[in-house]
RNA sequence: GGCCCCAUCGUCUAGUGGCCUAGGACGGAGGCCUCUCACGCCUCAAACAUGGGUUCGAAUCCCGUUGGGGUCACCA
């Protein structure tokens, strides 16, 4: 078996979104456990062929979004990851704006055998053609006027067209569809060079393909009429066709292709939505392909365990209530070292005022454990933490106006001087005091406990209260009661 | 419209001719647990688009219909 090389070839013309996301991810997948097995390899090669829609920025979002879900590649833009360079390789330049001459090289090849042609009518003209074939309900296709001119390099304006065969089929067998067949005169002489020498997509990517030694090509389902008109080309150019498995789109809720309404948006708004990668990579690969019924998979377990035998042939809703599901599971599995590093960002980010760069980390991994079990993103997280990393509280208006009212300021008092007395002992022992007191009064623990977490908290809904006080800290948590009695007292 | 692809609960899916009175997950409903909110656990509702074949037997194979999607550029 040869190695196998597999390539994402993004079109800088936006940010990395979740249907380029995934096409990337089960390409790396794929190419990491080839690379266990042997050696093969992930190139990233940037289609940048369209000088109107691409820029460098685009470039970046992509590089960061992949660099974000952990997707490195063996070969392509160099970039730093992790500490480490990636990227660079035998092929470079990976941009195909960069690799003219090579495109001309094989363009001219063809042209030598017959098997291209240059053509130089005008844009104008074939409009005039293809309105004329609206008119009369025919479906336009360019009649091969400059076929036989033998027109010369130098010819003014002049593009190359692939001479497509006229009769006879193509057909070739999709990892996930299976037997595709076309017939070739639904083909028509496509462009394929430009005049100022910069390729088309389908001959670029064929090219490149060759040249860096792709053998499995895997791209999104809407590339499947290309795919003919490409084998066309790998034949005429006298390499071997790559072997090919097409995506199914992703869809919106409302079954239509994602947009930039539902979800396509970039995969680095779900890192700024506090959303682990791991959570959507694990969703993304799970829209498409299974393994059973397992639902969680660790990136590990992916390498090992991905296949294109079971990765369905039908698009699929891109759903985000899973989505957020499965960021809950990751949260919970994630060691809290590693939770704290990526919320303490997002708190400096919402709450500038009140957090501060110096914020330690051990204590905000304290801080997040019990949050762990609760929140759905980093976000929540991010938001819930910082309470405790502030002097004084702020009372919703709601929950004050309940729960801060005069009955409960004996329950305050006395929830006061059970902290005073015994806050050393710990959680469990203030707990049980609590508890002790609540049935003293006949009352239950709920009774006792919620005005102090408004008291201490500023809000109905936190993690436990004993958890809470503890991490509030002795000073703090008496702070806060006495300012909620004061507030009692002046009878807000 | 031509060509191509697809079709199991609302959604993601298991299923590769008998193991299917169709399994799991998200979401939904109900319950247990409980200091709030969650987590967790239990229960329930919920699908093989449709019509023909093939076969002893079809969610699984074939054909038609219907529905959905893709594509028809000097975009990718």
């Amino acid at each position: 078996m040869t190695l196998p090389r597999v390539r994402f070839a993004p079109s800088p013309t936006g940010y990395l979104h979740i249907g380029g996301a995934r096409t990337a991810l089960f390409n790396w997948l794929f190419a990491r456990r080839a690379r266990a097995e042997g050696k093969g390899a992930f190139v990233l090669r940037i289609e940048d062929t369209d000088r109107e829609r691409s820029t460098e920025a685009s470039v970046q979002a992509i590089l960061d979004g992949m660099r974000w879900m952990g997707l490195d590649w063996d070969e392509g833009p160099e970039v730093q990851m992790d500490g480490r360079k990636i990227g660079g390789g035998p092929h470079a330049p990976y941009f195909q704006t960069q690799r003219l001459s090579t495109y001309d090289r094989y363009s001219e090849k063809l042209i030598a055998e017959g098997k291209a042609y240059r053509c130089n009518c005008t844009k104008s003209e074939l409009d005039i053609l293809r309105e004329q074939a609206q008119r009369e309900k025919r479906g336009f296709k360019y009649p091969g006027i400059c076929r036989e001119k033998k027109l010369s390099k130098d010819t003014s304006g002049a593009i190359v067209r692939f001479r497509m065969p006229d009769e006879g089929a193509t057909t070739f067998n999709d990892l996930v569809k299976g037997a595709i067949t076309t017939q070739h005169k639904e083909l028509q002489d496509e462009v394929i060079l430009r005049n100022d020498g910069v390729p088309l997509y389908n001959f670029g990517a064929v090219v490149d393909d060759v040249e860096m030694g792709i053998t499995l090509v895997a791209r999104g389902d809407d590339h499947v009429v290309n795919t003919p008109r490409q084998i066309l080309m790998y034949q005429a150019l006298g390499f071997p066709v790559p072997t090919f498995a097409h995506l199914p789109m992703i869809l919106g809720a409302d079954k239509q292709r994602l947009s930039k309404r539902h979800g396509a948006v970039s995969v680095l708004q779900y890192r700024d939505d506090g959303y682990l990668p791991g959570a959507l990579v694990n969703y993304l690969v799970r829209l498409g392909w299974s393994h059973g019924d397992q639902e969680i998979f660790t990136l590990e377990e992916l390498v090992e365990k991905f296949d294109w035998d079971h990765v369905g042939a039908t698009a699929g809703v891109f759903n985000p209530e899973k989505l957020l599901w499965l960021n809950q599971q990751w949260i919970k599995k994630t060691p809290l070292n590693e939770l704290a590093a990526q919320v303490k960002p997002l708190m400096i980010a919402r709450h500038s005022h009140k957090i501060t760069p110096d914020l330690d980390l051990n204590r905000l991994a304290l801080v997040l454990a019990p949050m762990v079990e609760r929140a759905k993103t980093l976000l929540e997280m991010a938001d819930g933490a910082v309470t405790f990393f502030e002097r004084g509280v702020t009372f919703d208006e709601a929950a004050a106006k309940k729960h801060l009212t005069a009955e409960a300021k004996t329950i305050l008092e006395s929830a006061r001087a059970l902290i005073d007395a015994r806050f050393a002992e710990g959680g469990h022992a203030l707990e049980a005091a609590f508890r002790d007191a609540a049935a003293a009064q006949g009352l239950g623990l709920g009774k006792l406990a919620q005005p102090v977490r408004v008291a201490v908290t500023g809000t109905t809904v936190s993690p436990p209260l004993f958890d809470t006080i503890v991490l509030l800290g002795r000073e703090e948590s008496l702070a806060r009661i006495d300012a909620a009695l004061a507030r009692i007292g002046t009878g807000a």
